[in-house]
DNA sequence: CGACTAAACGCAATCCCTTTGCGTTAAGCG
DNA sequence: CGCTTAACGCAAAGGGATTGCGTTTAGTCG
């Protein structure tokens, strides 16, 4: 779903996509994001205009697209042999990549050109995949029961985690991008786990 | 700071700031948002295109502005008499305007044509503002030492409303749209609040 | 109170992005 | 192998975005 609804996927509508996200991540590194156009893009993909404007309506729903494919995360979470450790590094190296000025701003062009809201459910399902690989990891070594409900003392379940160190990550990104460090992300990860044994 | 740097606030740059800022939320009534070009605006405006590029530079950083001015609160939270009841009742209300069509859009344009994040901050402010009369309010009624620095038996300080409220409702509006209700501030503010007296 | 400076605005010409109709290609399917 | 139609290329308007220049006027200083 991150291209749109293709009825063709093979052949060159493939090609077709392809070349034109190729040509956005090359111009956007040569000439930076602000020089971007829809003709330079179809110029340097080797298309026409009106291909794209037909096919994704917008240059800003195309720059969605690659934006979403970008945050797509490349790498399982590290294994420290226990949750806290995992989560920790996970969490610190998630607000790392998502402050950088280039995360930053996949992160608007992901959240901008998505009129139906998809590529945004996109990116928060990434997280989200990632934050179930680290939780069931805990849960298959025993650690207090975890994924249970969200008691009191049972490691937290995907959704707290989700609402108190992912949530409060991208609004700090987002709405008060002064002085974010992987402290703060530690922070989070502490409280979340609070009442849980070491 | 809503508007561009205006080296002249007064006399005929404030008429045209006015007049340019009042047909947007004409327009806006009137043909819907997607409508809405510099040219129309200009317009209905009484102004030429050429004024908007020069203050505002784009569309996007226009409407900026506006929506910043329409996402300032008009009320101070109500007074219920009891910490937990108020936080509850103003998270509610603040879930509830934020999630509309409306407040979604107005979201998504502060956050979007906004260069160096200024317009973004605004709104994270308006927020700390409101949550901060709720809290100084606790104080002075002196609930459990309120504003104290979060311990476990103390009222949240500020940060951690903000952490653990106020960002989880601003994630699901912006990345997970689908089936928000008042239940889900109501939760957040109760496990802010876990371990206080009722 | 009057003159000066420069920011802000109006006007108009230009550029090029956007949109759309029509013919052509080729992907998917029986 | 032939049919159907989605997807693409081409080209022509149509209109939004940009810019130079002259004019107005807000703010300041003598």
């Amino acid at each position: 779903m991150s291209p749109k609804p293709m009825a063709r996927p093979g052949g060159r509508s493939a090609r077709v996509q392809a070349s034109v996200h190729a040509a956005v991540r090359e111009l956007e590194a040569e000439r930076g994001r602000e020089a971007l156009t829809v003709p330079l893009v179809a110029a340097r993909a080797g298309v026409t205009p009106s291909t794209i404007y037909r096919r994704w309506g917008d240059l800003q729903e195309l720059l969605s697209d690659v934006a979403v494919e970008r945050l797509r995360p490349d790498t399982e979470p590290a294994d420290h042999g226990a949750l806290r450790a995992d989560l920790t590094a996970w969490a610190e190296q998630f607000l790392d990549e998502m402050s950088s000025t280039a995360g930053r701003a996949y992160i608007r062009d992901a959240l901008l050109g998505d009129p139906d809201g998809g590529n945004a459910g996109q990116c928060s399902a990434y997280a989200a995949a990632q934050v179930d690989l680290v939780l069931d990891r805990a849960r298959e070594r025993g650690e207090n029961g975890a994924g249970g409900e969200g008691g009191e003392a049972d490691a937290p379940a995907r959704e707290a985690v989700m609402d108190h160190v992912v949530a409060p990550i991208m609004y700090r990104i987002l709405f008060r991008p002064e002085g974010l460090s992987t402290v703060y992300a530690r922070e989070l990860v502490a409280r979340a786990l609070d009442g849980l044994p070491d």
